[in-house]
RNA sequence: GCCCGGGUGGCGGAAUGGCAGACGCGGAGGUCUCAAAAACCUUUGUCGAAAGACGUGUGGGUUCGACUCCCACCCCGGGCACCA
């Protein structure tokens, strides 16, 4: 028998996958050599050519990999493409460290990883590979650039916007994480006002939101938390207050607010706009209030948004001097400055109701301003002596923090009496009344914000804009497309795209003076926002995709990443989809059926870095192990989306293990070898199941009894496991599916070590057995396993066709099913007995036979109950 | 504070309301060997000599029967957070 040796195995069977294109996807009609097969398009999320693969991307992609191999083998054509989001921060900085360019490093890299993904043996349609910082790529990008400004999705606007001082650029919204750090160096961030392109996803909050009921069941539930968390809708009214002049009078101006609790209108006792509000230095200009309210002014601008979140939420705060009136029942109420009043979300001003809202109360108490209750809870001691109170009286509450749950409305005029509450019937009853009067409506708010996507980086798709003096922002024309990135900019050196004067100096589009280009390039999430889309048509050279192309195949099956992009990646993919859907480019609105999110693989509890010197490298797993042990292993430590922790003892077990079933088939194969039997031929020779069981009791005499137990069993787990396999792989649970290949390995080591050669030769139809769980073993392990399976398919088994184009094993439940099970019997819920019993056994047998072997249990109390559970226990109730 | 996810042997983890701990790692003992490694066999939740008792974060409940369902709570991980 020939040693097993991963490394020769892998390496050549890799090389005979490349050169017959094994896993190139095959379209069109069948006639051109195409597939009528169903489609299924497997995806994982591509990599960032950051170095070496990592054993995160071992992970992602392996679960990728059995996905597609085990549905090509259930007959599909799989569609499962690999590429390099390949633009990026880091290939300047490395670039810089080894005096290159971040062309260089980043192809090299890439060139790095497409070896160690062939290594592994993943199924990729390498045609297909789309690299982001290819002009064939991002050409496209400018392209839908050019469509959304088109459909009015494009916008510039000076905005205060996230600025990391270490990467040199602004930031998104979303690529702010923890304690306003930079998403990719963690550094803190700062505030700018700076002029900035925006793509508008607001636009799409409310589908964005209401989609996720889509993806219920089939996204994972904290990433649907998470996003819809991200978007933040929160219903309510805007209420239009007028403002007063110096003198008290009203004026013709009003401050609207937004607020998602109308019903407590009437506690509404002072007002409160944003330090940064553009009404505020001219309310107080030239009062003897200005002073003070500079104070807060300067006080809340020169802390960063990490101390105002930060520790002791005491609230700063000034009167201006000016008063507002309350829309519902005509009250003048203050208007004070306060830094928990937020520019960026709803209107920059509250309507402060101190007994019904947490940090006005704290305002109110820390001011000396009442506090009206307004609702109450009907089981609030208070609430006696308020109910029915229409006008305000009590001015105060006995409370040590504000009520903003559900209660009955007091104190509040007509409404008085009504449920309070957010979106309770008393809040919709006020905002009647303020729209019946124009001073009030209904609405909506979002915290999710537009989408900055300039960055000032060189590395990056170049954003297609030309600033005119006589012209303005001219778009670049679509027929002048692609804006090509120069490929050698010394970054070295400090140079930019702005020093470039090949690349800034540009002929205006429209009146043809001289203009310049756009320095600023593309957020990289743009580029991972489609590329999806292009591998459903990578070639195209007239679009970004054909659209035929994209509805044949799209939206994606199963889509595979880390949980690092929950909102991210996963929130401006479906963006970019909504808005091309809405261009009339696809049909489609959710780009990925379903999402697996993959934990993480973590060494003693940490994540693994290069800066913390912890990383597993998988070219040494793969050294010494190979690659088939290293996939197998990987997917057999937990289920897919738990964090796990590496331990190189259990690959050397699944390596073992892999040498157990190697061993095991030879010897299956083997004993027919010597036998004329083989001469026919092995393929042709594989059992059918009917045939195979009465094979068992046909050649008996020629086992011994053990033997013949043992040879029964392996029958009946070929039949379980591979259902159970089947149901696991479609569950995604790979580790209890190699836990299963695992028993009926056990089971057949049981079988050969009790037959031994000359007795289980007895016959051919026995051989046909031997085989046929051989082949059942090596199609199971086929999708984890490859290059082994391949080995023992063709190498072994003798077949010419591969092991990957072979129909997955189909089982019958009936042949898995043994003559007699085991029952339990159980006495007032404790299991006192087993019997072995035929499984055919009527209820009332079986009950008569359980409480015989309990009769000493029960003695002489009476059975009150028995309940008989077929094929698993007998409950006796005494 | 709000919203998710999760607590099971020494470890990773299994279990449609039906014998908790499948499968693997680790441990112990053995076979083979001059010896070691490899391989193979037996064993391995805790207490107990055994019979048996106890055991899935805690406390209740439903049920003939609960890791699983219901109620309350504790702890861990993650996301959001002065969002009106």
């Amino acid at each position: 028998m020939q040693k097993y040796d991963p490394h020769e195995i892998e390496l050549r069977w890799q090389a005979v996958w490349e050169r017959t294109g094994a896993s190139i996807v095959r379209e069109g009609p069948p006639e051109d050599n195409g597939s009528a097969a169903p489609r299924y398009y497997a995806l994982e999320m591509f990599p960032y050519p950051s170095g070496d693969v990592h054993m995160g991307h071992v992970r992602n992609y392996s679960i990728g990999d059995v996905i597609s191999r085990y549905k090509r083998m259930c007959g599909f054509e799989v569609l499962h493409p690999i590429g390099w989001d390949s633009f990026g921060l880091p290939a300047e900085n490395a670039a810089i460290k080894q005096s290159s360019t971040p062309a260089t490093w980043t192809y090299a890299n890439i060139e790095r990883q497409r070896a160690s993904l062939k290594r592994l043996g993943f199924s990729y349609d390498w045609d297909r590979a789309v690299i982001t910082s290819d002009v064939d790529y991002y050409r496209w990008g400018q392209w839908i650039f050019l469509k959304f400004w088109e459909m009015g999705l494009v916008e510039r606007r000076s905005s205060p916007v996230n600025w990391c001082p270490s990467c040199l650029t602004v930031l998104a919204n979303e690529q702010v994480v923890g304690e306003n750090q930079c998403w990719r160096c963690k550094s803190t961030l700062e505030r700018k006002d700076l002029e900035q392109w925006y793509f508008r996803i607001t636009s799409y909050a409310q589908e964005l939101l209401d989609d996720l009921e889509l993806l219920k069941g089939v996204w994972p539930e904290r990433v649907r938390q998470m996003q819809a968390n991200w978007i933040g809708r929160s219903t309510g009214a805007e209420v239009d207050f007028v403002l007063c002049d110096a003198a008290g009078e009203p004026t013709d101006e009003t401050i609207t607010v937004f607020t998602t609790r109308p019903d407590t209108l009437f506690g509404c006792t002072f007002f409160l706009l944003a330090p940064e509000h553009p009404l505020v230095r001219n309310l107080v200009a030239g009062t003897p209030y200005e002073g003070e309210v500079k104070r807060v002014i300067e006080a809340a601008a020169s802390q960063s948004a990490v101390e105002r979140s930060k520790g002791e939420r005491t609230k700063n705060g000034a009167f201006t001097g000016r008063f507002v009136i309350n829309p519902i029942n005509g009250e003048k109420v203050p208007v004070w400055i306060s830094d928990y009043v937020l520019m960026d979300y709803g209107t920059g001003a509250v309507m402060a109701v101190p007994s019904g809202d947490e940090r006005d109360f704290e305002f109110a108490r820390a001011f000396g301003l009442p506090i009206p209750p307004v609702v109450v809870a009907p089981d609030d001691p208070l609430f006696a002596t308020l109910e029915g109170v229409r006008e305000r009286r009590v001015d105060d509450v006995p409370w040590s923090e504000a009520f903003a749950g559900a209660g009955i409305m007091v104190q509040s005029g007509p409404f008085t009496g009504l449920a309070g509450g957010k979106d309770s019937a008393g809040a919709q009853a006020v905002i009647d009344a303020l729209a019946q009067q124009g001073v009030g409506r209904a609405t909506v708010n979002f915290r999710l914000r537009d989408w900055l996507i300039s960055r000032q980086r060189y590395w990056g798709n170049p954003i297609p804009v030309i600033y005119c003096e006589q012209c303005g922002i001219v778009p670049v024309p679509v027929e002048s497309l692609p804006v090509v990135l120069p490929m050698d900019i010394d970054v070295v050196r400090n140079e930019t795209l702005a020093s470039r004067a090949d690349f800034l100096n540009v002929e205006c589009p429209v009146c043809g003076r001289p203009a310049r280009r756009e320095t600023d390039t593309m957020d990289t999430f743009t580029c991972s926002s489609w590329y999806y889309l292009r591998y459903t048509d990578p070639h195209n050279d007239e679009l970004p995709f054909a659209r035929e192309a994209v509805d044949a195949w799209m939206p994606v099956d199963q889509y595979i990443g880390g949980i690092e992009h929950a909102i991210l990646h996963l929130l401006y993919s479906r963006f970019f989809t909504k808005a091309l859907r809405d261009a009339g480019l696809l049909s489609f609105g959710e780009p990925f059926s379903r999402l697996l999110a993959q934990g993480m693989v973590k060494l003693e509890g940490e994540v693994m870095s290069k800066s913390k010197g912890n990383v597993v490298a998988p070219e040494d797993m793969i050294a010494a192990y190979g690659a088939d042990a290293l996939r197998v292993f990987i997917l057999f430590m937990a289920p897919p989306d738990k964090d796990v922790d590496w331990e190189e003892k259990g690959l050397a077990g699944i390596y073992r293990f892999l040498v157990r079933v190697w061993r095991m088939v030879h010897d299956l194969v083997g004993a027919a070898c010597e036998d004329t039997f083989f001469e026919k031929g092995v393929g042709e020779n594989a059992a059918s199941a009917p045939a195979a069981a009465a094979a068992i009791a046909a050649s008996a005499p020629a086992l011994t009894p053990a033997a013949q137990e043992a040879c029964a069993l392996v029958l009946r787990e070929r039949h379980r496991v591979v259902g159970k396999v089947t149901e696991d792989i479609e569950r995604f649970n790979f580790n209890t599916a190699i836990a299963a290949i695992m028993e009926l390995a056990n089971a057949t080591g049981d079988y050969l070590r009790l037959a031994s050669p000359p007795s289980r030769m007895a016959d051919e139809t026995r051989h046909a057995f031997d085989l046929e769980v051989a082949e059942v073993l090596v199609k199971l392990l086929a999708p984890m396993a490859p290059h082994f399976s391949e080995e023992l398919w063709q190498g072994l088994l003798g077949h010419d066709t591969s092991v990957h184009t072979q129909a997955w094993p189909d089982f019958d439940p009936d042949l898995a099913q043994s003559q007699t099970v085991e029952i339990a019997v159980q006495v007032n819920g404790k299991v006192r007995a087993h019997i072995n019993i035929a499984s055919d056994t009527s209820d009332e047998k079986l009950r008569a036979a359980a409480l015989a072997a309990v009769a000493a249990q029960i003695a002489e109390r009476p059975v009150r109950k028995v309940v008989v559970v077929p094929g698993k226990l007998v409950s006796v109730v005494i």
